[in-house]
DNA sequence: CTGTTAGCGCATTCAA
DNA sequence: TTGAATGCGCTAACAG
């Protein structure tokens, strides 16, 4: 009768390894860990004994035995509307977890839709020469410039909500904004059912790379599936409160059939200012919006948006972390694992 | 000048506070997790110390120097449709991170919709005495005893997907079904538009509480406000797919103007033979179901399906661990951080 | 009631 | 090329 002589589920250590293999603790260790100066034989053994045992490192362990710190730069737009604030938010969540999750972030604040001050910014933290950055991009060619440097000096670089060209940057954390403008148009199509009359749309600023990717989105859905739907120009709101309302207003006026919208930048409450007066008066405009402030959560609740799509800035902010930490040991990414959801929100399904 | 007296942004440990609070290591220990033991004169330096430094512990180190392994109990249906296998997957991925989360999880299977052999399996379970148990509840009389011992071993018992009566368990990892219900009724109503017919419903056994759930949801939205709609007795399929396919073949063929479908339950491969040849032959019939699996999604695409909700059993499972451990560890939980949210697809959404 | 001390699993000097 | 010894931040015997 064997009774001891199994390790039960007790997982396998570096000490087990080492008996295993019949060499030191170290040795264990540089195989382990890739490091140079250990006889091809005895990589073998300790190799063998690793699959025999089927050892696991205990990454805990491991992070707590080297104290290391991944040094973060987070360069954040200071926009003024409740989904930047929420990405703000975010960072600062992971901040605060930094001590427990061995990062260092430092968050650098730039003017909004500034290419050159975002360049400057980027500039700026290459020299601190961090383990990563991360960044909300703006498509132009400073940053593009800024962005080729930092992986000139082996810096991994994610993108933040929106994305550069592929290539320039390691990862993008963020969702793909084709699809979200086509879910838009799915569900402003299919609520409009066989309503006729024209639909507009409102931007942020069409030269950021998601704004165009969500217009482009909801283009060919329209035309796609909608064709019936008279799709405006969009607007361009430049996600301020007072154009964007003064923008709907207009249209609301000069279009009398006008029986959607799609917002597809931040920033509802210029939009909203000039959307409840109509909705109030029984005017019945099938909105679509982006982000689900506190101020759109109200609209969906009060029935003046129809739909609310969502990305989580939390999620954003973490995966890049991860993707960032990954970079920094040279590992590999699981793309699928990173994925950023397009959340769907209606009245009923709210969190 | 002074150079090294601040602590920079290295931060404090236990030996830091055991210095600024002039005690012993094991003294510090003792007040971080409230043991006895102490003088409330000391408690008090001690608490001082740690609030002074802004000390927060390593909750990493602190599990590796405990050892501790959470020996918890999943009991799960051998349900075979796909979200119980992806439910079952889930666990299983949690079992594989079980050394790294310090766990231990043993996964018991028992049949479906078999309240006794819940209940027994239950019995079993508590005689193993594991710090939890997670489970996925039929809410009828054997079970609920069986739950009610586990609450006087003190055994924190989370129900998993489908709940019991409040109070019956500490914690219940799932979505809000009856909000869950009312989302797939507005978006059906509203999918539907102007058009006028009979709804059917598919269940699977309306005996489960969560499809009860869904149910009431669903009734209450459509005849708040799409009450222009016919919908018909909710048919239960018992997530058997054959009688779920002639349930819905025998409804669509007695019901010509049926015009929607909500099917609330798992199991969409029978509904899926009985609908396709309906939607090729160019009937419209707008359907919302539940569960995002491969036929699901396929079905998403081609368009038999136009919304479906999900709930992702990979959250829900890391969320119920995460209370069970708080709750074996008398910590307390944030409802809010582990509520679980109703994901709506449709085609253009789809991750 | 309080302090000393020996690890948890791993990484890393420094010697050999 | 290899090994012995030390410490990361924390917990838990075991002494006092």
């Amino acid at each position: 009768m064997r009774f001891f002589d199994e390790q039960e589920d007790m997982r396998p250590t570096v000490h087990d390894i080492a008996a295993e293999a019949g060499v030191s603790l170290a040795t264990v260790d540089r195989v382990l860990n890739a490091r140079p100066g250990v006889r091809t034989k005895t990589r073998e053994k300790v190799e063998k004994a690793v699959t025999k045992l089927g050892y696991v490192r205990d990454v805990a362990a491991a992070n707590l035995a080297k104290g290391r710190v991944y040094p973060f730069t987070f360069i954040l737009p200071q926009n003024d509307n409740a989904f930047m604030r929420g990405l703000h938010d975010a960072v600062e969540q992971a901040v605060e977890r930094g001590p427990i999750e061995r990062t260092q972030i430092d968050i650098v604040d730039v003017p909004a839709f500034d290419a050159e001050a975002l360049a400057a910014a980027i500039d700026a933290a290459r020299a601190k020469a961090p383990a990563g950055i991360a960044l909300v991009a703006i498509e132009s060619a400073p940053v593009i410039a800024a962005v080729a440097q930092l992986k000139q000096a082996g810096i991994p670089v994610v993108t933040l909500v929106s994305d550069l060209q592929d290539g320039e940057r390691d990862h993008y954390a963020g969702v793909d904004n084709r699809a979200a403008g086509r879910t838009a148009a799915t569900l402003l199509g299919r609520f409009l059912g066989e309503r006729r009359g024209t639909v507009g749309v409102l931007a942020g600023s069409l030269s950021v790379r998601d704004h165009q990717n969500r217009f482009e989105g909801f283009s060919e859905v329209m035309s796609e599936r909608f064709a019936h739907l008279d799709v405006l120009a969009p607007m361009e709101g430049r996600d301020d409160a007072a154009l964007a309302q003064k923008l709907v207003e207009d249209a609301l006026t000069s279009h009398p059939d006008m029986i959607g919208l799609y917002s597809l930048g931040a920033g509802n409450r210029g939009l909203l200012k000039a959307l409840d007066p109509a909705h109030d008066s029984g005017r019945e405009i099938v909105t679509v919006a982006h982000e689900l402030s506190e101020h759109a959560r109200a609209a969906l609740e009060r029935g003046t948006f129809d739909a609310v799509l969502n990305q989580d800035a939390g999620h954003e902010v973490r995966s890049a972390i991860r993707v960032l930490k990954a970079k920094a040991d040279g590992l590999p990414v699981i793309d699928g694992q990173e994925r950023i959801r397009i959340d769907i929100f209606i009245k009923d399904n709210l969190p």
